[in-house]
Parts: C-alpha cells; sequence; structure tokens
DNA sequence: ATTTCTTGCTAAATTGTTTTAGCATTTAAA
DNA sequence: TTTAAATGCTAAAACAATTTAGCAAGAAAT
C-alpha cells in the first residue's frame, strides 16, 4: 500500500523534490524549468500513480478543504435533505464533508467539534442543540469560521440561516383557525431549542390574537428520546380524552410521522374528525392517507447559502467578531387535504 | 487562528518536543519522565489548549482513523438510515466518517475515490454504481481496505454485505399472486446494477414459477434522472392502459413514493383497484393512504456489520486477495394493507 | 576505584509536501 | 571584456507530530 511521493519520482530522475513539485503544481514555466524535464516528470508521475497526499498538503497549507457538518441526526429527512444540498454546493468550491449527528446531545457536540478542529477542518456548518451555548461561544473566540443552520442562539452574535418560524407556525395555525376550528392542539419536543420555541409561540399567539383561549392541556410536549411512545400517548389523549381537540399542530415532520401512524390506527378520519397542519413537508406528507397540509422549508436554499456565506468567511476571515450576516429564509405554505380547507368537497 | 503546538509547549518549558509528546501520550512512565515535569507539560498544555494536530499525526502514522463513506444519494431514506448506522457504529472504534453521494454517476464516484485516497483514508464502504466495475478492481488491485454494501459485482471477488434481492422479491411477488392477483406489473429503475437485476428476476421467476406469462408490457423500467415523470407516466399507463394491471410491484422506496402520489391523484384505490408490494420499507409507509406491503431491509444491521467487517480488514490488512467475507442478511417482508391480504375485511 | 545500571532527558530522522532564497551557468548588453 | 540579465535548477526550512537511538550524570554494585 506504499504510494508514490514525490520523493520518488525526484530520485529516479535525478532531481530535487522541489522541481516535482513546481511542475506538478504547473508551475514549471513561472519557475523556468525545462520543457525536457517538465516532460519527464509529468509522465513518470502518471507512469508511477502519483497522488499527491492532502495529509501533508493541508499540513503545510493550513488548508484542509473540508467543512464539518453538525446536524441533528443524519437519519431524518429533513437534515439528510440539508446535507445533500451542502454535499452538492460545496462541492462547486471543491470542498469536501465530514459528517457527524450529534442527536441533540451536548456531548457529542462537543466530540465532534473537538474532532473537527483537531483535523484542521477549514470551517463548519452547525445545526447547534440545546445546551452548546457555550460552545459556540468558544468557537468564536477562538475565531474559527462557522456559520449556524436551522437554529440559533438569539443571544449570540454570529452568522445564521434559519427560516422564519414563529410567523411560519402563526400563519399556519391562523389557517386553521379560518378553516373553523376551534380546539386546537399543539405537539411539540421539549426542549429549549430557540426555533422550537418561536414554533410554539406561533401557535400560542394565532390563538390568541383570533380570541381563542390558550389552554394548557392542548400543549403536549414530548422527549425527544422516547418520541414514538410519548406521541402516541399524546395523540390518543388529545383525541379521545376528556376535550378532544378538533385540529393539531405538528411542529416537525418526525412527530407528524408519527402521529400520522397513530391516527390512522386509531382510525381518526382527517380532515374530517380532526384537522392537522404540520412544520416540514417531506415528500411523503403527499401520499398520507391525508395529504399534509404543511410548512415548507426550502432545504435547499439553505444548505446553498449555508456554504456560500462560510466559503466567503473562509476566503477572507475577517479578523473581528463583525459583521454578522443574518439570513432568514421564506418558508411556503402547502395547502393539501389535513387542514380542513377543502372538507366540503371530501366530506361529499 | 494560530494553534499551539507541542514545540510552543517545549520552547515554553525549555524541554524537548520529544519530551513534551512523550508525555501528552502518556508515555511518560515508560521513559522515565520526571514526576515534576510531567505536570508542568500537562498543565501548560492545558493552560495553552493544545490540541494535537491530526494531520501531522496521520502523516506520521499513516493512519486517519477515518472511514470514506460512498453511498447513492444521503438524501434518499434508505441511504442516509444506513449512513447513520455507519457513523454510529464507526465511532465505537473512534472512527470518523467521511461522506460523499455518487448520484449514480461513475465519475462522480471516480471523483470521491479519488478524494479519499488523497487523503489516505483507512477504508471505505462503499454502494459501487453501475460502470464502476473497473475501479473496484483498481481498488483490489492497489490493496485499498473495502468493503461494498447494498450492491456487489458478482464477477468481482470482494467483502460484501447485503440482502438476498432475489429470493426477497420472489416471496413478494409470489404473495401477490397468492392473493389472487394475476395481471401484475413491474417498475424498476433501468440499471444493469446486480441487485436491482435480482429484484427484477425475482419478479419474473414468481410469475413463471405460478404458471403466470410474462408480459413485456408490464415491466417498466424507467430513468433515474427523470425518476418523477417517467413513474408518474407507467403508472398512468399501467392502471388506465389497454392492459390494466391488478397488482404493481415496484422495486424501490422512491419509486413506490413517486407511484403512490400518482395513485393518489388518479384517485385509484389501494388495494381494491389495484394491490401494490414494494421493496425498502421507510416509516412513511405506514401512513400512506393505504399502508404499503413491504421488503424491509435490515438497514441497521447493514451499516454495523459493514464498519465491523471493515475495521477487522483494517485491524489487520490481509496481504492477498482471498478470504472474503460475503453476508447475505435477511430480509423482512412486512404486509400491511396495500397487497390486499385484507381486502375483504376491507371492501366489507 | 572501576564498572554497571538507572534515571532523565534530547538529537535527529521520518512522514510528504510547499515555498523562499539563492547558486551556478549561459546569454545578452554595455 | 566586463557587467547584467536570463535560465535552470536546488538546499533548506517549514508544517506538527512520532519514534529510535543514545548521551550524560548520578547511584549502585563489584
Amino acid at each position: 500500500m506504499k504510494t508514490t511521493s514525490i520523493k520518488d519520482i525526484a530520485n529516479k530522475l535525478n532531481v530535487s523534490t522541489t522541481l516535482v513539485s513546481l511542475v506538478l503544481n504547473g508551475k514549471a514555466r513561472k519557475n523556468r524549468i525545462s520543457r525536457d524535464i517538465e516532460m519527464q516528470v509529468i509522465d513518470l508521475a502518471k507512469k508511477m500513480d502519483y497522488k499527491p497526499n492532502q495529509l501533508a498538503r493541508s499540513l503545510v497549507s493550513g488548508r484542509s478543504y473540508t467543512i464539518g457538518v453538525i446536524v441533528a441526526d443524519v437519519s431524518n429527512v429533513f437534515f439528510s435533505m440539508v446535507a445533500k444540498s451542502i454535499e452538492d454546493e460545496a462541492a462547486k468550491f471543491g470542498y469536501k464533508i465530514m459528517f457527524g449527528s450529534t442527536d441533540e446531545n451536548p456531548e457529542k457536540f462537543a466530540e465532534l467539534l473537538k474532532v473537527f478542529k483537531d483535523r484542521r477542518l477549514d470551517g463548519f456548518i452547525v445545526t447547534p442543540s440545546v445546551g452548546t451555548e457555550k460552545q459556540i461561544l468558544q468557537l468564536k473566540k477562538e475565531n474559527y469560521q462557522f456559520v449556524l443552520i436551522d437554529r440559533h442562539f438569539p443571544r449570540i452574535k454570529s452568522d445564521y440561516i434559519v427560516v422564519d418560524n414563529y410567523n411560519a407556525s402563526y400563519n399556519a395555525v391562523t389557517h386553521l383557525i379560518n378553516n373553523g376550528f376551534k380546539n386546537i392542539g399543539m405537539v411539540s419536543i421539549l426542549s429549549k431549542n430557540y426555533n422550537l420555541k418561536q414554533r410554539v409561540d406561533g401557535y400560542k399567539d394565532a390563538l390568541r390574537q383570533h380570541g381563542i383561549k390558550l389552554k394548557n392541556k392542548l400543549i403536549r410536549e414530548i422527549s425527544f428520546l422516547d418520541m414514538e411512545k410519548d406521541i402516541n400517548r399524546e395523540v390518543e389523549d388529545l383525541t379521545k380524552g376528556a376535550d378532544p381537540v378538533d385540529a393539531l399542530f405538528f411542529t416537525s415532520c418526525e412527530i407528524t410521522g408519527y402521529a400520522l401512524e397513530k391516527l390512522y390506527t386509531l382510525n381518526i378520519k382527517v380532515p374530517q374528525d380532526l384537522a392537522l397542519v404540520s412544520f416540514d413537508d417531506p415528500r411523503s406528507f403527499r401520499y398520507s392517507f391525508s395529504p399534509v397540509t404543511a410548512v415548507s422549508q426550502p432545504i435547499h436554499e439553505m444548505g446553498k447559502q449555508a456554504v456560500n456565506l462560510l466559503m466567503e468567511k473562509i476566503q477572507n476571515p475577517s479578523p473581528a467578531q463583525n459583521g454578522f450576516k443574518n439570513i432568514i429564509l421564506p418558508t411556503r405554505f402547502v395547502i393539501r387535504e389535513s387542514c380542513g380547507s377543502n372538507i366540503n368537497k371530501l366530506s361529499k
């Protein structure tokens, strides 16, 4: 497995490694290497299947041409799509991606960051999980180049790309209200994530501002780890319990997925028995037993802009912590059947 | 952004870099470094926030503690789940992951391989796409450590982890036949992928061996690139055309997804008007307008075993091309409603 | 008093590359 | 004929670590 090095080539041709390096980097002309030698080097390099060792290169240049991407969970549709967009966009700059999932766990987050730092990755695209505020601050202090995506900490000035979670939720819930639903519940993940809080606030304010009194009993916050079990319980209770809801708002596609499964087994007709609206819009919502009305995030755009922003920062690193770009991308509200907009048509 | 190096520490304490290196690698005792100096080094390293440069380390050790993972498309549920399993399993060995998607494109495949080789990754887990046979052979010749996953080339001896595509398909289609369906069509991706061919063969043999004559018109092979458009066309034609099918077999979850969307808009009742069975079993199949009967692959197990096998190979690289492990994992056939098993109950 | 052993350290090579500064020659200009 | 410029190359440092071999100095053994 010993690979050819620049030294091997140099020795065979009785020239210096400098010369070989210059030739192979296309700097022969500039350094007045003779055409003859140049050709010999190129030929031999090809013959010996020379591959530059990027480790050595990076060691010298200080650039790894790799960005680290930290998401909550690659196996989640939302993040895997973001990941793909990032991969594709980064490729345009000749950059490769190194991935990691935090599973919303600050220790895993720290571990990933450590690995990325140790490998001298050029920059990071990060989905910060709860409890990583200090780590992000540290990153800033150490002058690493990074941009947050999907979430940010309102108290930390940094570059970030997010969507307007509050308004998207507000509008989604308002849509339910306008469709005549009155007892609207919500299922979210119990978390101090700012973006999730915004989604919850959007729900609350939508109700309040339309004169509907908030009922805490209708707001269910479940744990990230026991998601399936918790959702099953909450959905059953919200629909069959003491005060059955007539509509539900789910703050992420994972929640909605599990909820749909449960609703199906409970034989609850959507939207006739229960209307619903979801944050996130994976493809599968379209073939649900009741196609899901959803807040569609510009996933591709998020990935793309994150990479572009990061590349800008890497290419000319600003010395201080100033001039942060905060990009808030618009969402699309996709009306399908689950929200009861066409309920008359459906119930015939 | 200049980080602390071992040299910085050595200079401050007026000792050699050797000493610092030994101490920080826990080899102080073995090399009889005095307790006093040892502590000074450790303290200063902490104070200066020393982080070993993995690039330099890898350069010396020849190990990058990173494995390269090449999948067809990270944004596809199947692969993103595999990716997550690989990530989790590799973490147990202290290994990190570098990712790339080929989009079934041999050039992208080559590019990824090149990058992984240049960075001296320790091994690869690879989903080979069509047209990469020579590249895999080359990899073998160059003595790289790798294991194929999801697909393999029958003519190339190598380590691989796959499922029994032929039998899984055979059984799935047989199930349709046993449920009384006679005009069973198939939609697959047009590809020379061995695993896809096996799925197609399973379909064909199931029909033949149950005395059903194959109709080429019912076998539709679509392009990977225009998937959505092609599937819409084929599904419409198969169901509303000259010789409408009573059941369909889809060879991957992506196909099934698009098909379900189309069937929904065509207002075709599943399984009453049309039964269907799919390869792959993403979570979303459970809340489909007709929960999908599917061949469920042991995704987690695939990722896990791939990593374990690769680790074995990395830890003690066999000198020659012998003793390959070929692991064929069992699939699960999950019967839900789309295949018409409970059709009497459903149609009341 | 000499040899041997132990202790506590370091010099230098190595990994593979890039880059700066500069050394001989040859050719052209003064 | 001397000086200046151009040509074609190389030595050596740098990047950040690991590792091998071995050097002093003091302690213990003979």
